[in-house]
RNA sequence: GGGCGCAUAGCUCAGUUGGUUAGAGCACCUCCCUUACAAGGAGGGGGUCGUUGGUUCGAGUCCGACUGCGCCCACCA
């Protein structure tokens, strides 16, 4: 058979090597490069989470990305210019642990930097070597490197049409500016401040965290039963998990109803081992039912007792040092010095034994400890639990203290933010109500962003905290570790009456929360800003709404006075076959890249388009399986339809079945069109998909024969021969075989399109046998384009006729290709009416040699056919 | 303790504003190596819709209660 000599459609089409072929061409192509348009409503822009390149991607990665890619495809298509970034989250403690570890060094601000060091050919993880800060930065840039081309390498193999031109990092130059100059009008308009307050701290990486990097976990340990002593001798006795805490307590504290300690408030006890006259005071949230119903309030054990301590003015008694140690010195309030002697110095655990020994020893213990699980606050990325610190940071205001504040931002996220699927919105309103303190930005950590600020020094050499030297913003981004303070010299450095840098970066998230920012190019292509921002759509996963979604509302809104973004779409995560979180220690991590090398691309990407938005999704090979599947019935059924014929256009298309076909293509245009727009990408695929199948399983194969030319409908006879060579002899094809490739070429056009989105490498693959330019580019199939009309009740009447006929010769266990000698088809009369208008075409399809016997009567359509046996 | 979500076939999930006999894919069974496709095709079996009360002519769908699972937040003396 002949086929139109412009079309080149390959004799055994397959999908290995697609990936690379379509990868490479539009990378050197720039397909998905972003052309500014006129105006903003050109634009459809997205504001891509960026990885941590110090991670490794896995599959709920995978899925999380495609969906995404799968909306900026079908907004391409619409027309959009679509603006599509992607980032590298690289600064941050996550890059200075893989550093540390893949490289066996360790950051040791004191050293001098060594512009000849090599890092160890076999590092020893165990003797970490002490590096300078700016060693140890261009290690943190040197990896990152690598691991952000594998990165890279996986998102094009993939398949995401993002803007590779576009590319940002969070510890680029570029980026450091923008954060340091978030950070400086922060500080002007009052919304950053600097405060020496209790912190939450981690002593393995010696650093601040904040309220969102908080994880409870399980910790062992034990209730110890200590006894206080009142004035006249009695002892007063209270529980806690934590008795080395003991020298630093301020204040035992009861409910102020309790009946039992009634007579105790205003008076003082004393502590078992150290003189220490200790106030009982009353506050309403000490709980009587818990422990003995009487608290020790520490400075500092826990967040309550950081309560206790601010309302009660109680005196700062801290004794965990930022190394999670108690201190050398003997505390000045500890009366009894030679009873601090053996815990000075020591971690918390040893300390605690020590005390218990000691409170054996002086009998306050009451019984022994009792074995309990408590729950503790750790840092997310820590294995100890948190102290609590009294340190100097920066904090930005999010609404934990300014209520007015909490009020806006609520609004903004909680109100005019529009969520997929909206019931996420409760985790950001959850969270703002939540709230209590300020957002603490700075680290004690050197892979960051510096704060772009100095401290004048007094003559004694102590910091002037109240009166930072600020960096001017035309110089960002700056390090005030290398370049002094305007107005001063290199050599003032750290010198009384000089100055000294502030030594903290930012937190990551105070980066990454200005990924809007930095990507529209804030404060520095004011054209591109205008054309992307505010952002039509932020895609998240729901684990980061706390961090990452709710800290960008926050810079936008203070910044802007507007949202990010309109909308903010959140992805399900991938679980285990059991439903449990995928994470490295379960060891149920599934690696994307085995797994698209197993099934291709388009199988993953579909896979990962089957999961609904929000929803978590178990993990299963064989689904992949069906993707690839259909990504191979794309190729067949693509190669079959277009061998059938030459290019015949619409206006071919001209008997009822034909045409029915067509109309029933429109309601899939229209539904798939109304799903994306609401950013359902499932239901989009799902309606195409079913159409698909049934185009393949039932159209083309009633259509076929009529179309080869094989059947002339009004003869029932042949219309083209085969000559000797198989070669057809090409007669002018009859109105009912044009038709018939008409309406089959213009359906598998708009199919070919309304799978672009989701199968990008096997589509652009058929759309080039026929068609000029990327698919991805091609315009999303409107119904106005498929201007014909049809009956679509004559589409499902013959698929339930086919049917009817495949199920009499399957009852029969005979072949499909059994000639049939008679049949009857008994239904509905307007049921008979309709088949009988592609009568020949299901004579074709069901080789109905003999009569066909219509009898009208109520009920579903049933079939009887006699068989014959089949021609060998 | 507060909030959110889920519960439909062995598994993964659809099921629009209540409306005939509750659907799809996978898995399973039977048949067919048919000139697009055997990594295929055709046909088939399989569900008391978590429990329970209610509203209604009619409930998988709406309302109440309960049970189980998951997630987020808080508490953690």
């Amino acid at each position: 058979m002949r086929v139109n000599a412009t079309w080149n459609v390959p004799e055994k089409p397959g999908l290995e090597g697609l990936e690379d072929k379509w990868a490479k061409t539009w990378r050197d192509n720039s397909t998905y490069a972003f052309v500014r348009p006129e105006s903003r409503d050109q634009v459809f822009s997205i504001d891509t989470p960026p990885p941590t390149v110090s991670g490794s991607l896995h599959v709920g990665h995978v899925f999380s990305y495609t969906h995404t890619d799968v909306v900026a495809r079908y907004q391409r298509m619409q027309g959009k210019h679509v603006f599509y970034p992607m980032g590298w989250d690289d600064n941050g403690l996550p890059t200075e642990r893989r550093v540390q570890n893949y490289f066996g060094v360790r950051c040791d601000p004191s050293i001098p930097y060594d512009p000849e060091f090599t890092p160890p050919e076999k590092p020893d993880p165990k003797r970490q070597i002490a590096i300078s800060r700016r060693n140890f930065i261009e290690l943190c840039i040197q990896l990152t490197a690598v691991d952000e081309q594998v990165f890279e390498d996986l998102w094009r193999h993939l398949g995401l049409s993002v803007d590779w031109d576009t590319l940002y990092a969070t510890i680029a130059p570029s980026t450091q500016a923008v954060a340091q100059r978030a950070f400086l009008h922060n500080l002007a308009r009052g919304e950053a401040y600097l405060s020496y307050a209790p912190t939450l701290w981690d002593i393995t990486f010696q650093t601040a965290v904040a309220q969102a990097e908080l994880e409870d976990r399980e910790y062992p340990g034990f209730y110890h039963r200590v006894a206080f002593h009142a004035p006249d001798g009695s002892p007063i006795y209270i529980e806690t998990t934590r008795p080395e805490l003991i020298v630093s307590v301020c204040a035992l504290i009861a409910h102020p109803d309790d009946v039992r300690y009634q007579s105790l408030f205003g008076s003082f006890v004393t502590d078992p081992l150290f003189g220490i006259q200790i106030p009982v005071l009353a506050h309403t949230s000490a709980e009587p039912d818990k422990g003995a119903g009487i608290a020790m309030c520490c400075t500092f054990g826990d967040l309550t007792d950081v309560t206790w301590w601010r309302e009660l003015n109680l005196p700062t008694r801290t004794v965990i040092g930022r190394d999670g140690r108690l201190q050398a010195e003997t505390p000045e309030w500890v009366g009894n010095p030679a009873a601090y002697e053996p815990l000075a110095g020591k971690t918390t655990y040893s300390a605690r034994e020590a005390v218990v020994e000691m409170l054996r020893a002086s009998g306050d213990l009451d019984g022994e400890p009792k074995p309990t699980v408590r729950m503790a606050n750790f840092y997310e990325k820590g294995d100890k639990p948190l102290e609590i610190v009294a340190t100097r940071q920066w904090y930005v205001s999010n609404g934990g203290k300014d209520l007015n504040l909490r009020g806006e931002l609520l609004r903004r996220g909680g109100e005019e933010l529009e969520w997929v699927p909206d019931y996420m919105r409760n985790r950001f309103t959850n969270w703002v109500e939540g709230l209590n303190s300020d957002w603490l930005i700075s680290r004690q950590r050197f892979f960051g962003v510096p704060f772009p600020i100095w401290y004048p020094l007094d003559n004694d050499g102590e910091p002037n905290w109240e009166s930072p030297i600020l960096a001017s913003e035309d110089l960002l981004p700056i390090d005030p570790m290398s370049t002094p303070a305007p107005g001063y010299a290199e050599a003032q450095r750290d010198q009384p009456g000089g100055f000294t840098a502030d030594k903290d970066v930012m937190d990551t998230w105070a980066t990454s929360s200005l990924s809007p920012q930095i990507a529209c190019g804030w404060g520095v292509d004011d054209e591109l800003f205008n054309l992307t921002f505010p952002m039509d759509v932020a895609p998240q996963a729901h684990d980061i709404i706390r961090t990452w979604l709710f800290t960008r509302v926050v810079r936008s809104h203070l910044e802007f006075n507007s949202l990010p973004w309109k909308r903010a779409t959140i992805s399900g995560f991938v679980v285990d076959p059991d439903r449990k979180k995928m994470s490295k220690s379960k060891g149920n991590v599934v690696v994307p890249t085995e797994i698209l090398a197993k099934f291709g691309s388009d199988a993953v990407r579909w896979r990962a388009a089957m999961a609904r938005p929000g929803a978590d999704s178990p993990f299963d090979e064989t689904q992949m399986k069906v993707g690839r599947r259909l990504a191979v019935k794309v190729l067949n059924a693509s190669k079959f339809v277009l061998g059938m014929g030459s290019a015949t256009p619409i206006s071919a298309v001209t008997e009822p079945i034909d045409l029915a076909l067509l109309e029933a293509l429109k309601g899939v245009v229209s539904a798939a069109t109304a799903s994306f727009e609401a950013f359902d990408y499932t239901s989009a695929l799902e309606v195409t998909e079913a159409f698909f199948w049934s185009f393949c399983d039932d159209t083309i194969e009633l259509l076929k024969e009529r179309a080869y030319g094989n059947l002339n409908v009004a003869q029932g006879t042949a219309s083209t021969e085969l000559s000797d060579t198989g070669e057809s002899t090409q007669r002018v094809p009859s109105p009912e075989a044009l038709s018939a490739r008409a309406a089959l070429q213009t359906a598998l056009n708009v199919l070919q399109r309304l799978f672009a989105p989701y199968l990008p490498f096997v589509t652009e693959e058929v759309w080039s046998w026929w068609q000029e330019g990327s698919i991805h580019h091609a315009a999303w199939p409107t119904v106005a384009e498929l201007s014909v009309e049809g009956d679509v009740a004559l589409l499902s009447a013959v698929a339930e006729a086919l049917s009817g006929i495949r199920g009499a010769k399957s009852n029969a266990k005979m072949s499909q290709k059994t000639a049939i000698a008679r049949i009857e088809f008994a239904g509905e009369a307007a049921s008979l009416d309709l088949l009988k208008l592609a009568e020949n075409d299901l004579r074709a399809v069901g080789s109905i040699k003999g009569d066909i016997v219509w009898t009208p009567q109520p009920g579903p359509l049933s079939v009887s056919a006699e068989l014959l046996a089949p021609v060998e």
